[in-house]
DNA sequence: CCCAGTAGTGTACATCTTACACTAATTACC
DNA sequence: GGTAATTAGTGTAAGATGTACACTACTGGG
């Protein structure tokens, strides 16, 4: 077994990319890092991983650590392994994600991380280590989960107003147009995802919209058989030429 | 930065989970260990990863050391990183999977690996470590990825029949009743993909099918656009009550 | 020449997607 | 108290896609 002794000398950590939904934005979780490498600049909420713990356990007790959530479903999305990423050496980095709603937990930063805050995803630009790279990823995760789960559960408040889901289903997707409000509400409720509260807004300037809230057996119910919850964009680009007769999608 | 050195002591490997396609079988290649741990057993060809290498690098040298692969295009999918899940102490291991024609390739096996050869994904039933987990994994991931790309073009040889791409489609995605003929080919030949070779097949007892190959130039376009590629099964099977109304996919 | 075996083809109906514009309810302000 | 501002809410028609389904066409072998 010695000749395998040269293999031993690597570590590896997890990073957390935390998705939360806040005022319209899409959000993420960032700490300010108290110790080096990278003190003082802002980081996914990361660190290394014990010998003798699974990884999905380690993202757990990191995230809680770091930032005091608990109970957070994390799913690993992607390791990281680039041979200088870390000046340590050679650190390689599970990425997991997560989606919260922001108002459910309260952060408490630990000594590692001086602060923890959320940030615009639009407005992040530079992160320590290849921590931007890892974000990236995620969002793209976050991207396609959108579309094959019903992702506002958990990024939205108990009620909300399907104006609000809509604002969530367009900062995740990024469409330059954004959707079709008739579309969508048809499409939304005809999933019978929703549960109407026959309630509405209270203290808005304007016609106050009904309050919904998730059908949590449906939801559960659904994601069991698996389905597929697409979205599109309100107005087509134009199509390329080939894509006249071609078909996108099999019988 | 000696409080660090702890951390400093794991290891981790690369395994590849190589998919080929041959005689109406999905397959997926294996070697035999040449030494321990689990020697002798069948497993996924995977070795340790240098300090001094990136991990897609480290994917491709050691699939083509111990199998003669070279070439391939390999896919990171997920991270496994049991405590016990190596002998020798902690080892985490990142599986990549790829797809390839199996008469494109020759296989050599080097003095790590005794013997390295198909088989059949449906008669695999062990393998060392946890490579049966990974290889389901991986399985998991190509039914996925059929879904949203064109495989066929990795997996068949350069001129191939519609009934074989049928077929191929059928071994990966399983279905219980297999697909409609017509829609299948209407479908795909609606994409645009293929060219008509105008050959038929030589030697067979029965009426010889038209031959076709892959539009490469098509399949990148598309390819970069993203598109959808869904096949269903030919016989439906009986909706859920709630399915009745509930629609499951976004306008 | 006929049998066995696979290749190849079209249509009608149901479902889903998309584009599109006006009325309704509320508060703020004058 | 009227009106302006602001967001909520609603339906329909046309086109694209998905699905079910059964027969004829070639070829080699006997």
């Amino acid at each position: 077994m010695n000749e395998f002794n040269e293999y031993f000398k690597s570590a590896f950590t997890v990073d957390n990319v935390i998705f939360g939904f806040d005022e319209g934005d899409l959000k993420v979780l960032l700490i300010k890092r108290g110790e080096d490498p990278h003190k003082g600049k802002w980081a996914l909420p990361g660190y290394f991983v014990y010998p003798n713990e699974d990884l999905d356990t380690a993202a757990k007790r990191v995230l809680d650590e770091l930032t005091g959530l608990r109970n957070v479903y994390l799913e690993q999305v992607r390791t990281f392994g680039a041979v200088n990423r870390h000046p340590f050496g050679r650190v390689i980095t599970v990425a997991y994600f997560s989606l919260i709603k922001i108002s459910d937990y309260t952060i408490q930063p630990s000594s590692i991380a001086q602060k923890a805050k959320w940030h615009a995803i639009a407005k992040v630009k530079e992160l320590a280590f290849d921590h931007k790279e890892i974000l990236d990823a995620c969002f793209n995760r976050l991207k396609w989960l959108v579309r094959s789960r019903p992702v506002g559960f958990e990024l939205l408040p108990p009620k909300f107003t399907l104006t609000e889901l809509q604002h969530l289903y367009e900062a995740i997707l990024e469409p330059e147009a954004g959707l079709d409000k008739r579309n969508f509400r048809k499409k939304i409720l005809s999933m019978n995802l929703l549960i109407d509260l026959d309630e509405t807004q209270e203290g808005v300037a304007h016609r106050p919209a009904r309050l919904y809230q998730f059908d949590k057996d449906k939801y559960e119910e659904f994601l069991a058989e698996g389905f597929n919850f697409e979205l599109k964009e309100s107005k087509k680009k134009e199509k390329p030429e080939h894509r006249k007769k071609a078909r996108h999608s099999f019988p």
